[in-house]
DNA sequence: CTGCGTGCAAATGATTTGCATACAC
DNA sequence: GTGTATGCAAATCATTTGCACGCAG
């Protein structure tokens, strides 16, 4: 669940990037945040809190190399900014987001289905695939209940 | 395969929108660049060569438009500006779309698997799906020749 | 006519970049 | 020490918006 920092401290060496602060604080963020895809301004924000000054610009250049080392995952939900979560690469099941159209939360959807359907179009259009992003529209429970108050 | 000139007037005149050549001449755009993806530059590039001047500004307010009247459907391949393309409604078949992260090409792919996987999830998360979009990253046949000369 | 549509320029919002300073290794 | 990182402000890029004028219905 946490991450290896064995690991990360590794990567680091091997591309003579420095673990400074800023970055470890970074990294923090997103542990204290488990599953919540945070946007760079949420980044920030929550970075503020915990400790001193850290630059937004720092918070783009560090999300976007951890995004490189493969520490994070940079998504995009459509809603105009990246949003990032923690790379979980022990876990090779891939999940899925649903997005709900009412109140824009993310929820989380465990499956592996999708492998199959790779096969089928790696097989059908000589299409190499490496990743997948999949993203379903709707809406959630809670907001199904409003509505059909509000119906 | 082209599109139904008098459903989008019927639809116009619905709403009390006006057919206005600029419109048309976007439409026209899109006719003339089938399975294309095109971004608002792109769309301004080609209109601005068929004719007159239109504004960039009114091409964003356009596709808009033809996006909330459904002619259009408005994707994001995650370069950073939205893309469009005629929506086909005839058609129910959702097409998911092969983007090539070698030559950033997309390609489509058509298919009815998810609708399993929608049901599926329906079902364990109580989340009603509307819509889904689908992208499956990779290396297109002739990337994947071209890694293998070079390699 | 009349209000919707357009073009232009200016505003916005996310992200990037240049540069002088600061600090991890 | 030395080159990478950082912070700040300015630059960039896609997209949006305000406003006076133009034209489709």
């Amino acid at each position: 669940m946490a991450i290896d920092m064995v690991d990360i401290r590794q990567k680091f060496q091997e591309k003579q990037y420095k673990l400074t602060p800023q970055r470890r604080i970074i990294l923090e963020a997103f542990v204290d945040h488990q599953d919540e895809h945070l946007s760079a301004e949420d980044v920030h924000t929550i970075v503020r809190q915990h400790s001193s000054e850290i630059g937004l610009a720092t918070v783009y250049r560090t999300l976007e190399l951890f995004s490189e080392l493969d520490v994070l995952q940079k998504m995009d939900f459509g809603d105009g900014r990246s949003r990032y979560e923690i790379n979980e690469k022990t876990t090779p099941h891939h999940h899925h987001h649903l997005i709900c159209l009412s109140c824009s939360k993310v929820k989380e959807f465990e499956d592996d289905l999708l492998e199959t359907l790779e096969t089928v179009i790696s097989r059908k259009s000589n299409f190499t695939i490496v990743d997948h992003q999949v993203k379903f529209y709707g809406y959630c429970e809670e907001c199904q209940k409003k509505r059909e108050i509000s119906d």
